[in-house]
Formats: C-alpha cells, structure tokens, sequence
DNA sequence: TTTTTAATTGATAACAATTATTATTTAATA
DNA sequence: TATTAAATAATAATTGTTATCAATTAAAAA
C-alpha cells in the first residue's frame, strides 16, 4: 500500500475545505470558507480552518492574496496571473492577460526578481449598474 | 487675510506628521510614524496618528499601501508608481519604471479600470548579502 | 483487526492592529 | 478676547488572526 509521506492526514474537514476552494474563483476571505464549512460540520472551529489554510498553503496548493489590508483571501489557482479590484464592493476577479513587466537592470535597485503581481482598481458592471 | 476653506486646524501634531511624511520614501507603517512623532510630542496619542492619516489620505495627501495584509502603509508619493518589496524584511522601495498595462476590452470583464499597482517581489541587496 | 501514536480538532484565550468614544483642550474665526 | 467647531489624549471596544491545550481520530505498526 502507498504510505503517506506528508505528515498529514485527510480529515473530512480538511476534505471540505479543498473540495470548497477547489475551482473556486471569488477569492474567498477566511470567514467566507468557514461559513460555507460550517453547513456541513456544524462544528468546525473558525481556527480549523486557518491552521487549514496556512497549511494548504505551506503545501503549495494555495495562495494567499493580500489585497486590501482587512482580511485575507486565498486563492485556489496558483499559477501566476492578476487581479481586476472593485473599488465599490472590493470583489476580486481573475485577468488573465500576460504583461511584460521585465525591469531594466539599472532599475532594480539591486534586487533579485522573484515573482510581481499587478493589481488593476476599478469598477465592477454590477456596481457600474446602481450608480 | 485667507479663509481656511477647509474645515481643519493647523495643529503641531498634525504638521509634524505631515513633516515626517514629506519626501518619506521609506513606506512607514503608522508605528513607525508614532515612534518617531512621540519624540517630540511624547503626550501624542496613537490615535490622533491614525486619525491624520486617514484624513490626510482623504484629502489626497497621502496614498495607503496595502502591502502585506498586516500593517497599514503610507506613502507621500501619490503619482502612479510601482513598488519593490523584499520577501525576507518586507522592505518596500519605489520602483520609478512605466509599464504598459493596457487591457484589451474584452479581458476587462465589463470592468471600468481607474489604476493600477504592480507588486515586484524579491529579495533586497541587504538580505541576499546575510543568506 | 487491534493497538499505537502523532496529527488534528474544537474551544477558547491571547494578541495585534485598528476604530470608536468622550471629556478636555485648542486653533481659527468673529 | 470670546466663541465654537475641530482636534487631542486616554482608553475602551472591535476585528481579524494566532496560540494553547485537552480530547479526538486517521493512519501506520503490530
């Protein structure tokens, strides 16, 4: 039999929240995963779901957005791409366009490259609507 | 003599701020302005800090970062420019390079797009230099 | 299958950052 | 100088997140 070789067991809690996020593309803040969970294990504790998160990050298999500085928000697609923010109702939308974002060299200020992110503010149709 | 159109005193511990503030590239979290301000008004309150920077912000004066999901971050530069920040310290430094991020309108996803901020991560001269 | 054990859970306390409240003080105008 | 609305300082309240720990449980070993 296959052993596991992750120090880490599949609890049905931890089920739901991958099954949750799975696919997911709202972005959802912490307490968003735990409602939803909640409807399922009446008794799921809200730090459950943060030592869930944290892990499932740690593992790769989610990222964690840091927009707006309120709550986190984690996000299932973990290839790189960029954000559409609503200004009005702060939902998070997914732009999937490349950009070349190569800094010239004498303008790195001597830092090495990892990753970058961009972050386009606007408004939403919906919040373009009722205004 | 000239009306103060606005509705707000000229208090030292505002103008204090706002002179930390003044040609500030260091991204100071409101801490950080607590700590040097107090130097000089050791009565300040941290609260009378957080209430100038959000005025201040409101008044255009300043730009808030959401860098981080942890501490509100404050910038005197609120010209459209992008930002350096070291994964290991979380330093942030202005990066003074124009991008072209123009969207096709189809990938706007009906979104009207007011601005734009692009994250660059990395790891700064300093940090690379200890690791 | 049963036992063992280390990971996980749930409950809650602790914590850190921010916001709200309010009595007192003060800058700006009359 | 007197008036008054805005600002301050002190502190309580709130929010989001993390830490603690006894009880539970999934998975490996027996």
């Amino acid at each position: 039999m296959k052993k596991n070789l992750f120090k880490f067991k599949m609890t049905p809690q931890r089920m739901a929240i991958l099954n949750y996020l799975k696919d997911n593309k709202d972005h959802p803040a912490v307490e968003d995963i735990y409602k939803s969970i909640i409807t399922q294990f009446p008794t799921i504790s809200l730090a459950t779901v943060y030592k869930n998160l944290e892990m499932l990050k740690n593992l790769g298999m989610l990222k964690e957005l840091s927009i707006g500085q309120d709550k986190k928000h984690f996000d299932p697609n973990v290839s790189p791409h960029h954000h559409l923010i609503c200004k009005e109702c702060k939902k998070i939308v997914d732009i999937d366009v490349k950009f070349d974002l190569n800094i010239p060299e004498h303008s790195k200020k001597g830092f090495e490259i990892i990753g970058s992110h961009i972050e386009f503010y606007g408004i939403c149709p919906e919040c373009k609507k009722k205004s």
